[in-house]
DNA sequence: ATGCCTGAAGGGTTCAGA
């Protein structure tokens, strides 16, 4: 089983990229973030088009800001949107949505940028990570968080330290914060993979920045140890970066062996929905 | 240049992103 999480940074500008990778890289299932388009919206973009391919979807959009989606063609079953216990700014934003896929209850995440530290943004990141935690921390044994984290884990994961010094993503309580999460029983299965290996997602569009390789590692997969398990490779798909109309983000992938029989626990029932829950669900049986 | 690109909404510009 073939997972992938990308931000693509506007599903609309991003349909001429996002269609041919997902027929050149053929995962199973995708972690979309910054879909930056509504739920209406989304299904008349993409609706026909991912049907075709065999994908079913679940998207949690707003009009302008944020969005994220899953598309699976391993099944898409108990799809919650937004992340239960999660604060707004002020009202709750379309940051999270979750679904059981081939046996692993999977979530697309797009964690809140933060701004300025010590802003009100950068509290609410904080408080954001802290209702994220409590949902892992609740959730089953197969269990896989995959999206724009908006935070760098370790010095290592970004271009320059020097260069972030006093700005979000690599302050400690940020760290922290993911740190927590992890406690929970996650692993990082790219960075575990490629344990000193210059890795980033995301470049800055301007300056050249890409093709001089300064970029963050942002973009994170975190699997509980019966999924972190079964990876047969974990990687980021720079190509997806390069060329015409790229995100600002790159694709990260992960393969999984076969589950063995027995050696992944029950994935425990989602919480119900939250209220005020919103979201587009369809199956491609559906059309 | 202290946002060097890119995208969205809405309107002739401003905000957001990391």
């Amino acid at each position: 089983m073939r997972i992938a999480t990308w931000n693509v940074n506007s599903v609309k500008q991003r349909v001429p990229r996002l269609l041919p990778w997902l027929d050149q890289r053929q995962p199973d299932v995708v972690c979309l973030q910054e879909l930056k388009l509504a739920d209406d919206a989304f299904e008349e973009l993409l609706g026909e088009e991912l049907t075709a391919r065999r994908y079913a979807f679940a998207a949690h959009g707003e009009v302008q800001w944020n969005g994220v989606a899953i598309l699976s063609r391993v099944g898409l079953d108990d799809v919650i949107a937004g992340l239960p216990g999660a604060p707004g700014f002020p009202h709750p934003e379309a940051r999270a949505v979750s679904a059981t896929c081939g046996g692993i209850r999977v979530s697309s995440l797009y964690v809140p940028n933060g701004r300025e530290p010590d802003s009100e943004h950068y509290h609410y990141k904080l408080a954001w990570l802290a209702a994220l935690r409590d949902m892992a921390a609740a959730a089953g044994e197969a269990t896989i968080l995959c999206g724009d984290m908006n935070i760098a884990p370790a010095d290592a994961d970004v271009f320059d330290p020097a260069a972030y010094v006093g700005q979000t993503h690599v302050t400690a309580p940020e760290r922290a914060a993911l740190t927590r999460l992890m406690e929970v029983g996650l692993h990082d299965v790219v960075r575990e993979r490629w344990p000193s290996e210059r890795i980033f997602t995301y470049w800055d569009y301007r300056a050249g920045m890409f093709h001089q390789d300064l970029g963050m590692r942002i973009d994170l997969v975190l699997a509980t140890e019966p999924v972190a398990g079964r990876v047969k490779a974990a990687w980021v798909d720079r190509h997806a970066r390069k060329g015409t109309g790229p995100s600002d983000h790159a694709p990260v992938i992960v393969d999984l062996d076969t589950a063995p029989d027995g050696d992944i626990g029950p994935v425990v029932p989602p919480p119900s929905a939250p209220s005020g829950a919103r979201g587009r669900v369809r199956l491609p049986q559906a059309r």
